[in-house]
RNA sequence: CGGGGCGUAGCGCAGCUUGGUAGCGCACUUGACUGGGGGUCAAGUGGUCGCAGGUUCAAAUCCUGCCGUCCCGACCA
């Protein structure tokens, strides 16, 4: 391709709205441009990077036994309404009505669609497993779209769906989906890790995320410095934690602690660490009108951990200030476990803790030299904190690093949610109608293109892996309309690049060399080669990778083969 | 949904306080010079100043309403 007939639309300066360097240089590198609020146009430099990250998901998938289809991304209502969805998605489901009065939504996921037809296409377990998969447009009303694609309302995803009818065979096909997002995500060349994660609203029971490490990551991560342990923040377990102090001896004594709300204050008032507070928070019970959850001063409470605790209502809710009032007549800051007769479910980590510092139970006042057992004793230990670096690691190797990470693949094990309430079943062996168990495997392929520059960038551009650059290779002629020479040279190697199936642009443009040179690194080409006539006086061609730190020259009968060997 | 910011040429911005001919840089067009890291000179193109209403002789500027967009927040004991 030439520039001439390839228009680059790079900027010089960066549209004020873009907040994360992904997006600033998908907009300055004329890959994309905004529509409207978390739509985007894909020019056409943008659009080669997102179907060669397409082509790779596509060989992948069709290597692990993937069958490609296409669902429409409109969406009868229906359909919805048989899995309950249509009630339970929430605004974030884009709903409208077509000239009849139907109503109709706009695609967010396909689970409905695929098990409507597989429960019409497939009737016996002769036919299973299957894996359907199609990579589509998606469109979810999302709150606060933000940072360009990566969280853009309208998005590119290639979704996959499997039927089975064992748990086993399920897991089997799970543990399949596992092996080829690492190698899809490998292949991309981005720095990525599995992790266990929430099975969160969709439901069922394994799930693992895939996570490109970035910083501009809106999920934490914790993995094991040593071991393979990797986990949503929201999921990684926390443990107990050991400490060498033993208890003084001192009896538990009361301080009063006017106006110390929080435990900074209460911290700072004291003058004790926050390790050694323990804070206590009031929710809406199942079965109480409150129940406390104890937790060290410095950890926070993990909501998802807490809702599934079967005394803790969900959603999770702090009890309002009227109920402390009546449950333990003071004030919310003053609250602690000693003599609350409601349940009271300590975190692990507090287990260990020796004269600690915490709430009276009465505005204003502090108990101080507290111990489990002697002063108070929780109805309950478990885990209820998000972990925090340094914590050991739960499989008991190393100890917890957190780090941000991109969330660009989902895999979960459905199980029969929606085989269930969509009566799709296939007969047996036996003859008898069983229910389908399912799998759906999720990549943003839109979001891997923004993740990747977020992960392979410098201060010039973007970096592409490779596998997913726009063009393989630029060729830059210096003063090409001055030299024939030069113009003869210049074709011969971009027409011997092309045969080689090597994806080649050549900058025809009239421009001087600081402009090309700038936007190539820009738009992120891996490979640079140079030709002049002074190069050409001595035979030789300058040859720069995109990360390289100088030129080197090349003598030009062997630039073709140095360039195949860099590409591998 | 709550709080805040911003809307003036394709992009980045000034002008608004104190009402009076719509401006700058980049980009774009033409020409000349230049030619290895975003050139120089000259001449140009491009605007319903987000929309609607109001005040006024006169509104980008003041007032009211609406819309769009971006950022922050939705864990405090």
């Amino acid at each position: 391709m030439r520039t001439s007939q390839f228009p680059l639309a790079t900027l010089r300066e960066v549209p004020s709205d873009a907040a994360i360097t992904s997006h600033q240089l998908m907009l300055r590198a004329g890959l994309i441009r905004r529509l409207a609020s978390g739509l985007y146009t894909w020019l056409p430099l943008g659009l080669k990077v997102l179907r060669k990250v397409e082509a790779i998901v596509r060989e992948e998938m069709n290597a692990a036994g993937g069958l490609e289809l296409l669902m429409p991304t409109v969406q009868p209502a229906e359909l919805w309404q048989e899995t309950e969805r249509w009630e339970k998605y929430g605004p974030e489901l884009l709903r409208f009505k077509d000239r009849h009065e139907n109503t109709f939504c706009y695609g967010p996921t396909h689970e409905e669609v695929i098990t409507d037809l597989v429960r019409n296409e497939i009737s016996s377990y002769k036919s299973l497993p299957v894996n359907y998969y199609q990579i589509q447009t998606k469109f979810r009303d999302e709150i606060r779209p933000r940072f360009g694609v990566m969280r853009a309302r309208e998005f590119l995803m290639k979704d996959a769906y499997s039927f089975h009818t064992s748990e086993e065979c399920l897991a089997k096909t799970y543990d399949k989906m596992h092996a080829t997002y690492c190698n899809i995500f490998t292949r991309l060349g981005l720095n990525f890790r599995p992790v266990q994660a929430d099975t969160g609203s969709i439901g069922g029971n394994a799930s693992h995320e895939f996570h490109v490490l970035a910083d501009a990551g809106e999920d934490a991560i914790a993995f094991s410095t040593e071991g393979d342990f990797a986990a949503n923040v929201e999921l990684a377990a926390g443990t107990e934690l050991t400490t060498t102090k033993t208890a003084s001896g001192e009896s538990l004594s009361k301080v009063a602690t006017p106006n110390a709300k929080s435990i900074p204050d209460v911290s700072s008032f004291l003058n004790i660490a926050a390790e050694h507070c323990l804070k206590t928070l009031l929710v809406t019970g199942t079965e109480h009108d409150a129940v406390a959850l104890v937790l060290r001063g410095d950890h926070e409470l993990n909501t998802i951990k807490a809702e599934k605790h079967p005394l803790i209502a969900a959603p999770l809710t702090l009890v309002s200030d009227t109920v402390i009032q009546s449950v333990v007549g003071c004030e919310a800051g003053s609250i602690g476990p000693i003599g609350l007769d409601i349940p009271v479910i300590a975190d692990l980590a507090t287990n260990n803790m020796v004269d600690f510092t915490c709430g009276a139970n009465e505005t204003g006042q502090h108990h101080q030299n507290a111990n489990w057992h002697t002063d108070a004793t929780p109805t309950e230990t478990a885990d209820l904190r998000n972990v925090v670096e340094g914590d050991p690691s739960p499989d008991g190797k190393g100890t917890i690093k957190i780090a941000r990470g991109i969330e660009v693949g989902h895999i979960f094990q459905l199980g029969t949610n929606y085989s269930e309430k969509m009566n799709a079943t296939v007969n047996d062996e036996s003859g008898r109608p069983a229910t389908l168990t399912m799998g759906c495997y999720g990549i943003g392929v839109s979001r891997v293109v923004a993740a990747a520059i977020e992960q392979h960038h410098d201060d010039n551009g973007i970096l592409w892996p490779t596998s997913m650059a726009p063009f393989e290779v630029v060729i830059v002629p210096i003063n090409l309309q001055k030299s024939h020479r030069l113009q003869e040279a210049v074709e011969k190697l971009y027409t011997e690049l092309k045969g080689l199936k090597i994806d080649v642009l050549l900058d025809d443009r009239k421009a001087r060399p600081g402009v090309m040179f700038s936007d190539m690194e820009l738009i992120g080409i891996p490979h640079r080669v140079v030709l002049s006539d002074r190069g050409l006086d001595a035979e030789q061609v300058e040859y720069k990778g995109r990360t390289d730190s100088d030129t080197t020259d090349i003598p030009l009968k062997g630039i073709v083969s140095h360039i195949q060997q860099q590409l591998g």
